[in-house]
DNA sequence: CAGTGGTCTAGACCACATC
DNA sequence: ATGTGGTCTAGACCACTGG
């Protein structure tokens, strides 16, 4: 009963009928994982402890713990599989971790990844309209990145990423060109920011004389307009993303239900 | 055992250890609860038997069929309700039900829901472009109605919308201007066409002229062009919708986890 | 083979809704 | 008070993986 130390000693029992606020035993063993994981007791793609490690551990049964796992695995802080373990999410490990996020599909609808370039990255003082989504003050010091997405050649996204600098220190254009993998790959295993949720916003708009030439299409042509916020642990926002994108032969994938 | 019809007396044991292509059991009763949804043996709305009266019908624990009715939860199909029951899922109860499929959001981020005003009803045959996508012969007999959204008396989507004849016989303007509720909840209540899944496509586009009238737009101004087709029961599609949507004071919104 | 997650059971009790 | 879904347990056994 006393061995372990992350033994939730505060645990409430099974039953409390009198809480005016009651909370179910798996979702504080979920609350528990969560927070290992945001403070890095298991890295990303690493296994956690079998379920049985963990019922001996919070001292509740295999079924609790397996119902806190799923509810991780459901939203993909996790991935359980068959005979191996439980594993820490990660952007780095296959082609599709690597593009979960990415929407952009062939209208054939033949896969396809594209490749990425970064163009250039600067610093600068993050505008009104940012800072009120990525919640920190106006004027805040970000990192502002601009990145090409080609599909088979084609340049066919163009993208404005603002971070907040304080969370990617020593970021540099060097850096991200020797990285292999995804962005967010990148984001993870040099800065230890697991890019988890995101929320996107999609707009037409005309193409200006700059995304024109970039995109090679002409001025004034019809782009999506994709705007995004993506958080990490506890709903932080930490990106701001607002992509241009030709829909020619692409176009935003999405499923309804 | 052998009182209740709608017994699976094939329903195969827990243990089958040779069998190649191995079923859990709550799957087997999930199928055999998408089945009896699917023939109507339950209408919208109504509740189904509880957990303790379908564990009994198919002679499995409560925990097993829970599993079951838990998925077709998550898949939208079923609505628990805690102290009351499990519920067929609707389009015409709440406002949320009601506009569950639609995205589109003012930019503010307040909430407001749209007013549909249906322009009219025609007879036509099937391109070959959308007949490959409601998986149908080009040429069949399908309905295409028109119709515009406003937000706060603006119009904001003009859609066009394919559905196969067979399936809406009798469908016309007068049924469905008489009708109060989403066009959603009009194909269920009028034509048991219960709308499960849908897949969409955005693409950025130039308004036409006809458009940009209907819209209050310049022509060529650029519109969101979301594609959707819609599925029933076993994936089977059964509308394509076209939308031309304004992105003046609104946007598209998605999630992405 | 041992260890992992996945399924299934039977039973107890809790929270919520309704009468 | 009763019936519903929701939580929790303890234990058994199955399917998958890798040494």
């Amino acid at each position: 009963m006393s061995e372990v130390a992350t033994l939730p000693a505060n645990a409430v029992s099974a039953t409390q009928a009198d809480t005016p606020s009651f909370q179910p035993l798996y979702q504080q063993i979920k609350s528990l994982l969560t927070r290992q994981l945001e403070s890095g007791e298991w890295r990303p793609g690493e296994s956690i402890p079998s379920e049985i490690d963990l019922a001996a551990r919070f001292n509740v049964s295999q079924g609790t713990v397996r119902k806190a796992i799923d509810e991780l695995a459901g939203e993909n802080l996790l991935i359980r599989r068959q005979g191996k373990g439980t594993f820490v999410a990660t952007h780095t490990e296959t082609q599709s971790s690597m593009f979960r996020f990415l929407r952009v599909r062939r209208n054939d609808g033949q896969d396809e990844y594209p490749a990425s370039e970064l163009l250039d990255v600067k610093r600068a003082r993050v505008t009104a309209e940012v800072a009120r989504s990525l919640e920190v003050p106006t004027g805040e010091a970000v990192l502002v990145l601009r990145r090409l997405l080609r599909y088979g050649g084609v340049p066919t996204v163009l993208d404005e990423i603002t971070l907040v600098a304080s969370m990617f220190k020593g970021l540099t254009k060097e850096q991200f060109d020797a990285f292999e993998g995804s962005m967010y790959g990148f984001f993870e295993t040099q800065f230890g920011v697991r890019m988890l949720r995101a929320e996107e916003q999609i707009k037409a708009v005309s193409a200006d004389t700059t995304t024109a030439e970039a995109l090679r299409v002409g001025m004034g042509s019809p782009l999506l307009c994709v705007e995004r916020v993506a958080y990490t642990y506890g709903d932080r926002p930490v990106e701001f993303r607002r992509g241009l994108c030709t829909t020619r032969s692409h176009h935003y994938a999405n499923t309804l239900s």
